[in-house]
Parts: structure tokens; sequence; C-alpha cells
DNA sequence: CACGTGTGTAACCTCAAAGTTGTATAACCA
DNA sequence: TGGTTATACAACTTTGAGGTTACACACGTG
């Protein structure tokens, strides 16, 4: 699994335009126009759009006529989904582990060390 | 769930060094120049970086003395993974039902029709 | 108090993303 | 053939992301 992989995708995905074309995809494939209908926005915006989406190997594109339709790829959104996944895992593991209050345990005893040697020229 | 963190959550995850920041505070919580170390860039860029992190709400910050120490947030983890599986069954559902098949047979239709129309004046 | 350390902020640069309009291409339709 | 439809491409503008350096501020230490 690419770096430069997850970074497309993630990238391809942050964009709430892109987001509502996949949904759209989700039930079924569909041209430019078509797509381009609910958004407030030129088609060759929408072309770009596609063209990320493409390039981040989200959807793949066929040929009838004249139109140039888009289907759902779903791969990358595994990968992307692998990759949440697994770190939340690991959070959750070291959540468990309470690894967080040792740490904070540690921090705690060491700002209470610095107090303590801090102290003698103080109030009193 | 609304769009804007979703579009916030997914852009903060486009960036590889975001991600390696997230995969070092999975095992712990951190202070910046900690984590600044494996990078080849200076303290204000991972400052920025944790800006992103933080108003995405994927990590949140603390007081230890002058330091800022950064802790994994993983709710908007779970959001995003909850998109996307979402979104994969969605697709899932949808190519079990062959709904691709059809309309590939749909346009196929089409295809072949426009041709028969079109027939006359050619060859024979 | 003076100093070093850890962080945040400001001003700046560069580049690419997201949109626009206008035009070209390609396939169907009359 | 000429016209319409679906799409791509090119050139341009604006905005914001990601990086830099320089500097300010807060806090613990000698």
């Amino acid at each position: 699994m690419a770096p430069d992989r997850l970074d497309a995708t993630f990238a391809a995905l942050a964009d709430p335009t892109r987001r509502a074309i996949l949904a759209r995809l989700a039930s079924g494939q569909a041209g430019v126009m078509e797509l381009a209908k609910p958004f407030a926005m030129s088609q060759p915006a929408v072309s770009k759009h596609l063209k990320v989406l493409e390039h981040a190997g989200l959807i793949s594109r066929g040929r009838d006529a004249q139109r140039r339709p888009c289907r759902l790829e779903p791969l990358p959104l595994a990968d992307a989904s692998g990759w949440l996944d697994h770190y939340r895992e690991v959070w959750e593991r070291n959540f468990r582990r309470l690894d967080l209050l040792l740490e904070e345990m540690k921090a705690q005893d060491t700002k209470t060390k610095a107090r303590r040697t801090k102290r003698p020229p103080t109030k009193r």
C-alpha cells in the first residue's frame, strides 16, 4: 500500500463534491452530464473532479457512444478503510493498556519533583 | 456527521507527514520537538500540521510546563471509517444485485438499436 | 535575574487545486 | 451534409496549503 496512493485517495475524498459523486455512483454508473446536474458548477469543473477520482483509482470509465460513463472502483476505498481501522485498533489497544494514564502519571511525577526542588526560597 | 467535518478529517489524512504523526501518537502522547525529529522539516512546519490535526479534531493538546503534548483523538477516525464502510457496503450490495451488468446490457441494447436504425444506406 | 528550551505567531514564497470561459473533438441524428 | 449532444482541453484567476526564516513568549534552571 504505497503512501502516494493513500495521499491521492484521502485527498480525493476530502472534497464534498467528489464524495457526492462517489455516493451517486454507488447506485450505478452515470455519465458526466448526469453527474453534473445536482451541482451548481460547470461541466468542465465536474470533469476535473472525475479526473481526480480516476487518477486516485476510485472510478474507472467506459465508452458508450459519445458518453464516457463512470463506475465506482472500490479497492482504494478498502485501502483507506484498512489504514483507518489499523490505527484505530492500535489506539484502542494502547488505550486498554492505559499507556496514556501511565504517561500522565509520569508527567505529573516530573512536575511534582520539579516543584519540590524549587520550593526553598518561596513564602514561609 | 457534518460534511465539513469529513472534509477536514480526510484533508488532514491526505498528508503523509500528518499520517506519520498520527501513527507516532498511536503509541502514546508526545511533544512538538519529539514529533518533529523524524522529519526533514522545521518545527513551525510541524506545528502547522499539528494545528491542522487539532482543527480536524484528530488530536487534542495538554499542558506540561512549557510543553504542549499531543494525544490522539480517535472519534473523527471512526467517522471517516464509517463513511467509507457505508459506501463500500452500498457498492457491494449493488454489485451483488448485478445492477452494473444490467446497465451494461441496457447500454448495449441502445447501441444495437441505434446501429440498426442507421443501417439502410450502407453497404449491401 | 539571566539563560536555555519548547512552542506559537507573523510575514513571506511557491505551487497546485478548484473554479471560470471558450473552443475543439467525436459520435449520433435529421 | 450540417447540426446537436456529450465530453475533453487550454488558458486564466483566485485562494489556500505547505514550507521557510525571524522573532516573541512562557516556563524551569543555575
